[in-house]
DNA sequence: AGGTGTGAAAATTTTCACAGCA
DNA sequence: TGCTGTGAAAATTTTCACACCT
């Protein structure tokens, strides 16, 4: 499997081509380096672990780099993903612009307070969360973002590992523990913000 | 300096000093370690490039281990933040509790769009973007959070640099570059998801 | 000329084993 | 005994130089 660094940066390098895949057919290692802040050669690096056939002279062909890639990062195919907790931050990314039509298929939301269920206006049908369970398994849902309080986020991503799940995007700043086999990456804002501040 | 590595570690550990400060006075680097997810000697490591006394066999002194880390990553004085872009997610993040009595100063919100600065509540001041400059100078805001769309991002940025923002936390998916001395951190959700994934 | 691919060197990070301390 | 601190080994990641392709 390839490392974690470079699979990280791939992601990157996959959405950098989304963006410009109307401008023109080819892009370089070292334009995509100067877009993300690295060096030309780290980005041949992590493109050559690909088993890439090579370009010549003008880098290379974005629409092809974009498919190996798709493909290598097992995003050629859209994930069928939930949301749990749809307070302020949840709501927020129940319609996230950039999920949508980016192989992103957020096809439930879940809060633990019906009234507010009841309020919620969106297209993604929206469950209690007494139904995470249910839910999950009948809608076959392999990502779970995680945006409740950090008191019952463990309680929640036992849950949807427990229904199936296969990966966790948790935004609680809850650190929460999972079986080895099921992917968990953590966004945590004041972690992130603290880092920021550490670096100045 | 801390390697990067060492640093984002560190600061979990302070998140997590924060949270546990009520319970017991002691906690050990297995402790630590099971709740983060990693080993005992990372841990160790980590705590030790910050010259810290040795405390025998009950483990870190929460409260003394506290105060140290805080130290080092320069998180004992509270930092003056903005948040610049106020639509669902940077709204939901000028009322994120976790900022909160947790070391950051949220001063001021901005947005492109007087009549949503008309409608938010809130107790933290908000701007016309057009004011961002002098704002942030006169309120010798240090600390910069990017929530604007991806198109808008990099202005926002050049601004906040120019007006002298030594920090900048970047939710926008928008890869955008400031000079060497800036700290940039990005949390580019969309990139998250894929790399959830790309590993599942 | 202007780009990629890659083996080898360098640097960094993680892991380990164990001395030392209360 | 139960834990930390740390030098040294191992593993990984980054950097570099340059062959090679068109």
């Amino acid at each position: 499997m390839l490392p974690t660094n470079t699979a990280e940066r791939l992601c990157k390098i996959y959405g950098i081509l989304q963006m410009i895949k109307k401008d023109s057919g080819y892009v370089s290692s070292k334009e995509l380096a100067s877009m993300m802040g690295t060096t030309d050669f780290t980005i041949r690096k992590d493109i050559s672990a690909l088993n890439l056939v090579s370009f010549g002279r003008r880098g290379y062909h974005i629409g092809e780099l974009s498919s190996v890639l798709g493909k290598a990062l097992q995003l050629s195919r859209p994930y069928r993903s939930c949301i749990v907790g749809l307070g302020r931050l949840g709501s927020a990314l129940l319609d996230y612009e950039s999920f949508r039509g980016d192989g992103f298929d957020i096809v439930a939301g879940f809060d633990s307070n019906i009234n507010k269920i009841e309020r919620i206006r969106t297209q993604i049908a929206v469950y209690p969360v007494s139904e995470l369970d249910q839910v999950v398994k009948n809608k076959s849902i392999e990502v779970g973002i995680i945006a409740v309080p950090h008191n019952s986020a463990q309680e929640v991503a036992t849950t949807l590992v427990k229904s199936g799940v296969k990966g966790i995007l948790n935004f609680s700043p809850a650190q929460i523990k999972v079986p080895s086999e099921v992917v968990l990456y953590n966004m945590d804002f004041t972690s992130a913000l603290r880092f920021v501040v550490s670096q100045i």
